[in-house]
DNA sequence: GTCTATATTTCGATAGAC
DNA sequence: GTCTATCGAAATATAGAC
């Protein structure tokens, strides 16, 4: 009887939806103990505790300890490309610069984990997704160079250089996810509240739109 | 004879000497070793063959791995913080946060393995320097804190808030170590030249002046 | 698909000769 | 102080019952 309620739930294709559903928790988790531990330091054992099922399982979804890691990688990269949108449908300059700072903030809010795991796997001279830098990131940076240098040909912002302001972003930005720890512990151990998450994010959009001519000269300075 | 020898130069005090040549040499490679593979992903053999010396070497100069691992820490941190000269003896906002920032450039040029331990360890929650964190840091940061919030009173920048201005420059400037290889990589897969570095630099110094209202406005804006 | 038990490998650490 | 050989712990991965 049981078998005959099986087949119809791989008929109803409920079998796919099982192994999506678990895939995640075992992808939720794992990105957590990357996070917190790095490729060597994290255990298959750890991974499989917090997703509350046995190791042997985490094996039967994903074949060895690096097949998990490359798939948390690849999730947080696809998280971030999609933060470039509001660069592209910019009325102008100061909307898409803007815009863009305050989604990839965001992002370092809700996916703290996955920013760490981006970052420890490209400071480890990116083993698994060197691929993904050499393609997808060097056409993403490309493309939003071309944009940020037509702002400067319109005379929107100051003349300066694209790459370097992509990265003070970038860096700016991930920061808040990466070095996390220590900027709580910098807030008297305790995490971020809302409305200092809005105080930072203003801080820091405002701090770059206006070194580059995005915003007027701060009130009250000549 | 070489018995002799030996306790002459003991007398002489070089036992030292060459206790610290030999520490010295492990610790370098230990940074390398720790910064491109994470302390999981680090082994006493790996850091055994950089340094030229077999194993069992450095467990008699270092008792544990972890040991090792935090003296490399420290080595950081110290260098860390001697840069903060540059803020103290400054004469005014400009010279004291654009030198700052350029000796922090300087160093995530100089010592990028360092960096990237540190950030690393920070990433993981800072299991071994989580009391620097709480003492140390905390201090450093209170003191440049008041000293940014004296320039602001002084009318010399924006009324921005200093902790996040810190950070903005914590971020940038190791960005550059931190994310070296992501750099290099959209740089065609060389390492900058001095030229680059040069501009870099100049590129960070200037929108961060700029944006705090520490320089005039980008020339050519209104 | 799930789980227990285990095979195999790897690594940190040490013993002991030199 | 240095080095070879090795122990013991821990981790990845798998075998095989259910």
């Amino acid at each position: 009887m049981e078998e005959a309620v099986r087949k119809m739930r791989i008929k109803a294709g409920r079998r796919t939806d099982i192994r999506r559903a678990r895939e995640e928790a075992i992808l939720a988790a794992a990105e957590k103990v990357f996070a917190e531990a790095g490729f060597g330091g994290a255990t298959m054992q750890l991974i499989a505790d917090m997703a509350g099922m046995p190791k042997a399982n985490l094996h039967y979804y994903f074949a060895t300890k690096e097949d998990l890691y490359r798939r948390v990688v690849e999730n947080i990269f696809t998280i971030w490309l999609k933060a470039a949108d509001c660069f592209d449908n910019a009325a102008d300059a100061a909307a898409g610069i803007g815009g863009y700072i305050e989604a990839k903030m965001e992002i370092s809010r809700r996916h703290p984990f996955g920013s760490k795991v981006w970052a420890s796997e490209v400071m480890h001279g990116a083993p698994v997704i060197q691929d993904y830098l050499e393609t997808a990131l060097r056409g993403w940076t490309e493309g939003r160079m071309r944009a940020i240098q037509r702002w400067i040909d319109e005379g929107q912002i100051a003349a300066v250089d694209p790459r370097h302001l992509l990265y003070m972003i970038w860096a700016t930005t991930q920061h808040y996810a990466d070095f996390g720890h220590q900027i709580e512990t910098l807030n008297a151990g305790k995490p971020l509240t809302d409305r200092q998450w809005r105080a930072a994010i203003d801080s820091v959009r405002e701090i770059i739109l206006r070194g580059i001519g995005a915003l007027p000269p701060a009130p009250g300075k000549p």
